[in-house]
DNA sequence: GCGTCAGAGAAAAACGTTTTATCGTCGTGA
DNA sequence: TCACGACGATAAAACGTTTTTCTCTGACGC
């Protein structure tokens, strides 16, 4: 009802979903877009805009229910945003975020040590989640209109595949992933060998793994190797202990049907510090020791190792490493766009705890 | 040395810091922006370019260093981008980052549903860390050239009195903070109370906290009902062990050392999980029982309590319900904003475990 | 009566893209 | 010779802002 065609610019009606802007407003006001843009940014005092027409505007913006739209008024805006990169974190809902901080952090620590040498660049990083998956749906992977460069993390192999046929325009890193024609930083793989090595060490003859579902990418390597070298070593593979997801509650209750139903094991591998926290729990529960009765390797993921009773040993990524070699690849393909993908493999990191420890 | 001036709309010699566009790589290349465009969208063959000039753009745009501007891009792009509202959640990089997910896929959802009201209208939602107490230097925080309505977490007293004296020009959300003016979600208090009842019912006489640095300002409130309510039961207030951060290694240490120098309690109230699992490794060192000993309460800020051993009480925040409160009042917010701010008390949980339970 | 100045606002130029409409040119069949 | 389609590319409009420049009043001092 307020809203009345006025400038010649806009003779033509609005469709009723088009959204309100600062033309609207005008109309609606009788008075310009500037003067509209000055009294929504607060300027109006120096702009010397008399409050009559300052409460004026407020107010048919309010009523309008008006919102900037935030693209046009970056593009617009100052200088120091002029030359800006965008570079995102893209991660599932689902994964734990505590590592991505630490992705971000060293993504724009390595920004912006090679701002010196393109100078005048200013970064701004976002994180973006998407539901396990379903990465395809998220807006702006093809289209290249959100980000100039990305780390995706926590992928499924759904969707792993589709990052396979369709390639984003613009430079990709991911992380402990392996896709055809994409750079990536990836643990070593080795630590699931290791994992058995020590558990050997610690008198182990019956090893198990205890694993979440699905499976991830890393997970499913470390297993390989840790069944390919029980097999070596004692002639057959370890046992499979599925838990649901990865939570702990998830771990404590496969570890405990297990138990339960006499399975047997002096050795267990879990893949994720989470899992074993339950695991640790349902051990207690069925009255067995660590690590008289069954020693226990887990990946490192937390720092929680220590905390562990008894104190538990890892073999693991180092998410220091992995996530420094992310953001520097990211630069480097950012900044050298004809660069071959590269993978990047990162050590591993081994810790020794009481879990292994008579 | 490829540039050269061609369009008469670019005659003017572009500055040295200033940014490739599509017309640099015109010019470079001899061709319109136009067809710049749609090579760099790999569009060339259904508007029928020839390889050859595809590959000379394409070579230009590389030789050039060509990053497109997302701004730009975005503005100009698909109906679908066009009526899209920008949602932020801004969090320190301190901070653990294991809640936002939650409170983005709350704000999500909120704001989802609240579009078959407003129909028409899309969400980004995006998340942006800033440096503990340098929430100021936050680009587009003032400016409103970043999103259209925030939550903001993790603030700092510094962060706090920014913000009581600047107000972004978007409504916002704070979590677990009380800023004049601002809409805010908050626990419950009275945690520290239930804390402190809780410990007395175990028969508890000498009670301590065990508390990080910075003092946050839940935690801050916490603490004050817990002494208040212990001075009132039994006359005097708590011991205060102070960590130097939030870490279990942190927890670990401050409790050591009490327990070294002869510090006696008999109740524990520890406002982190994390600093929890610190104290119980010192606690188990020292040769003492939970809960015969010293009896332990902490908040719950993970979902780990259950497998500590013992397994831990806490009395803490519902994270699930402040997100959703949070979520719900960034989006009424959004659309009404004319609305007073409004500051929503969310109520605690409590799970008595066998730390407090002889 | 005339220059000057301040107030209040309009008009227009940018920002860097994408998209649409248009424009030559070249062969080719009638 | 002419109309015509294919080809290759260009010019120009749009997107929604912000910012700069300009215009039009009156009022005021001289």
């Amino acid at each position: 009802m307020l809203k009345k065609a006025k400038s010649p610019s806009s003779e033509t009606l609005k469709g009723p979903h088009s959204r309100i802007t600062v033309q609207d407003i005008a109309n609606a006001a009788k008075v310009s877009i500037g003067t509209v843009s000055t009294v929504l940014q607060n300027r109006h005092v120096e702009r010397r805009i008399p409050l009559q027409t300052v409460t004026r505007i407020r107010e048919t913006a309010a009523a309008l229910g008006y919102l900037p739209n935030i693209n046009a008024r970056r593009l617009r805006s100052l200088k120091s945003e002029k030359n800006n990169v965008v570079l995102a974190l893209l991660t599932s809902f689902e994964a734990p975020l505590n590592l991505v901080s630490q992705f971000l952090a060293e993504l724009r620590k390595a920004a912006e040590q090679s701002t010196q040498a393109k100078n005048g660049i200013s970064f701004s990083m976002v994180i973006e989640l998407f539901p396990a998956g379903r990465l395809s749906e998220m807006p702006g992977l093809l289209t290249g209109d959100h980000c100039n460069a990305a780390i995706i993390m926590n992928t499924t192999p759904q969707d792993d595949s589709f990052l396979a046929c369709n390639r984003p325009p613009f430079p990709v890193v991911l992380v402990n992933r392996l896709v055809q024609g994409y750079s990536s930083v990836i643990s070593q793989p080795g630590a699931g060998k290791r994992a058995l090595e020590i558990l050997a060490k610690a008198h182990c003859k019956k090893p198990a793994v205890l694993r979440g579902n699905p499976l991830t990418q890393s997970s499913q390597r470390r297993l390989e190797a840790f069944s390919r070298a029980s097999t070596e070593l004692f002639g057959y593979s370890m046992q499979e202990i599925v838990a649901s997801n990865l939570s702990e509650e998830a771990g404590y209750l496969a570890m405990r049907d297990f138990l339960k139903n006499n399975g047997k094991c002096d050795g267990l591998y879990v893949v994720s510090d989470t899992l074993c926290m339950g695991a640790y729990l349902a051990i207690r529960e069925a009255g067995l020791r660590i690590p008289k009765d069954i020693a226990v390797v887990s990946v490192g993921d937390y720092e929680h190792a220590d905390y562990f009773e008894p104190s538990l040993t890892t073999v693991g990524a180092r998410h220091d490493l992995l996530a420094q070699k992310a953001g520097e690849l990211l630069v480097h393909h950012l900044f050298n766009p004809a660069a071959e993908a590269e993978v990047a493999h990162v050590p591993t990191r081994e810790v020794l705890r009481a879990s292994t420890q008579g």
